[in-house]
DNA sequence: CTGAAAGCGCTTACAG
DNA sequence: CTGAAAGCGCTTACAG
């Protein structure tokens, strides 16, 4: 690779002056001579030039970028999230980047102090810890447009648009009830971020005795399965499961199934994300439906600059095989 | 937001030239005077000054960042892919930005069409179509510094590191043989991927009569689910199944554990990414180990120039309970 | 040890 | 319709 073609070589090559060149290419300015405009095309063609993205992000000042951070790429909730971003943005011709902060607050504040070193128009963030991530995010907030997806840290003066939990605990519950389960267990991961804060509160406000809230130290499959063996190992098995993660609950059904256990026969299982994944499961798991596209929705807008409050979505329970009664 | 701030800014308050303040920030020359030195950090600090980093990367020509370019981050394999890139990159202060090209060559052309958006030194990617993704990475490899890592495109001329598909599907035909397994279907993608067809034609090759492939439309678990139906439905069950993807073989266990199917005794189960998934479901999955790490710094020392040549990298067999003899 | 000046590669207001 | 010139915000070779 020699040195890069710049516009002044195409300008050069097509006998025109760079800005000529540049009208022709941004597409902004139509009022080149057709002839000067085609051989500005077909010298762009023969040298093969590509626009320098640094030097015409410094001189629009805007890059079509924005930035996502979230905890973990590899849970499908936020996978989704990434792909929701990416198809809305893709239309009009931006683009979303993504960083994986790895569930780790050290990491998360790192990647952050390191937003300066990428272009990005406006940063999205599901903070990994509500307390830990706040400094961070606040630095990034004072020079960068922020908006706080899915989560919130506390005290960060950045608007937020995440699903209103605590609704969404009280609704699981009440379908379980409904359906005559009354020894109910939340499973949810340490209460470090915002939302698994909101999820125990309202759990424990609105189970009666007998229902109990266990913690395990991340969403991943493995937290599913351990789930179901320290329920199985104790004393009283419950009679339903809400599982705050799609992935944790996909642990746990295998491990359910793999030991004998029937859903909903035996146990009933509800999760909570409404990814694909619980569409797809043997049985389909009853879910809140996926609020990824309200989510990315309201957030682009506040980017935009169309929409300037956050927004709390209200959840909704998606039916499914898993809570049969 | 008001305007940025800019070095001038921070210079003019701490009464030095921008050249002094970039010395003390750029942390390059450290020839400056203490004093100066730490007042350019407090202007810096009260004026909550941050680097442009599209001038810095116009002016140094570099960026630190990677792109990297993959089928599907909800696909865990490439999560894991993408998790070890930032690993190995964070600890020196570079980066990866993630594009997720959702299994399709449109977007996949797209979003190449648009890396000159992005301020990026290397592009590494995994085609989605061994001919169809073709055209867009060559163009850009004319242009860009490119990487092909898992998979390749057709008669591109660009490194590739990636495992030795035909040699994994030849292991793990093998393993299956020694318990005793004689009915062995393969559940891969449609071979749309380089990696599918070298392994679809490794398995037509090693695998001997009732022996067949069946071909899903994408990697996830729904295809899993779908593959488990199939199967049960066909007139002769297989003794045992090759998945190719994990998170497709975790859609098949959970499918058969529902419907009463006992793995392994009454089907083995192998898998082929060796993610973490593979170790945490019940019964724990044999595979392939994960030769992520391999394609990770293979791949970055092409990039960084320290390796000129592609990679192969040669599979090992991880035996858990899933076949067990 | 410090600073004035040049230049990275674009885009656009301005003059013609 | 076209081009010369300015300037986006940095870094560094050069001169002192």
């Amino acid at each position: 690779m020699a040195r890069r073609v710049s516009l002044k070589d195409v300008a050069t090559a097509a006998g025109v002056s760079p800005t000529t060149a540049s009208r022709v290419l941004s597409g902004v300015d139509r009022n080149v001579a057709p002839e000067l405009a085609e051989r500005v095309q077909a010298a762009t063609v023969e040298l093969g030039y590509r626009v320098n993205a640094a030097a015409r992000a410094l001189r629009l000042q805007t890059t079509g970028s924005i930035a996502l951070v979230v905890p973990s790429v590899a849970n499908p909730y936020y996978a989704e999230l990434v792909a929701s971003y990416s198809r809305h943005l893709d239309a009009e011709g931006r683009r979303v980047v993504t960083f994986d902060t790895n569930d780790s607050v050290e990491s998360e504040r790192r990647q952050l102090a390191d937003m300066d070193r990428v272009m990005v128009d406006a940063v999205l963030i599901a903070p990994v810890d509500h307390e830990g991530s706040a400094p961070a995010i606040a630095a990034l907030a004072a020079t960068h447009a922020v908006v706080q997806v899915d989560r919130i840290a506390a005290g960060v003066d950045a608007p937020a648009v995440r699903l209103d939990n605590a609704a969404g605990i009280r609704l699981l519950v009440e379908h379980l009830r409904e359906g005559g389960r009354e020894r109910i267990v939340l499973v949810d991961a340490e209460p470090r971020s915002s939302a698994s804060r909101e999820r125990a509160e309202a759990f424990r406000e609105v189970a009666g005795l007998g229902c109990t809230v266990l913690q395990m130290p991340t969403f991943s499959m493995h937290s599913g399965t351990e789930a179901a063996r320290i329920l199985r190992e104790s004393a009283d098995m419950p009679d339903a499961v809400i599982c705050t993660a799609d992935v944790v609950s996909l642990g746990l059904l295998t491990a359910f199934q793999h030991a004998g256990l029937r859903v909903p026969q035996d146990i009933a299982l509800a999760t909570f994300d409404g990814t694909a994944l619980s569409g797809v499961t043997s049985p389909g798991l009853t879910t809140l439906d996926s609020v990824v596209d309200e989510i990315v929705r309201a957030s682009l807008e506040i980017v935009d600059g169309t929409r300037t409050t956050g927004l709390l979505v209200t959840p909704r329970v998606l039916v499914r095989e898993s809570t049969g009664h």
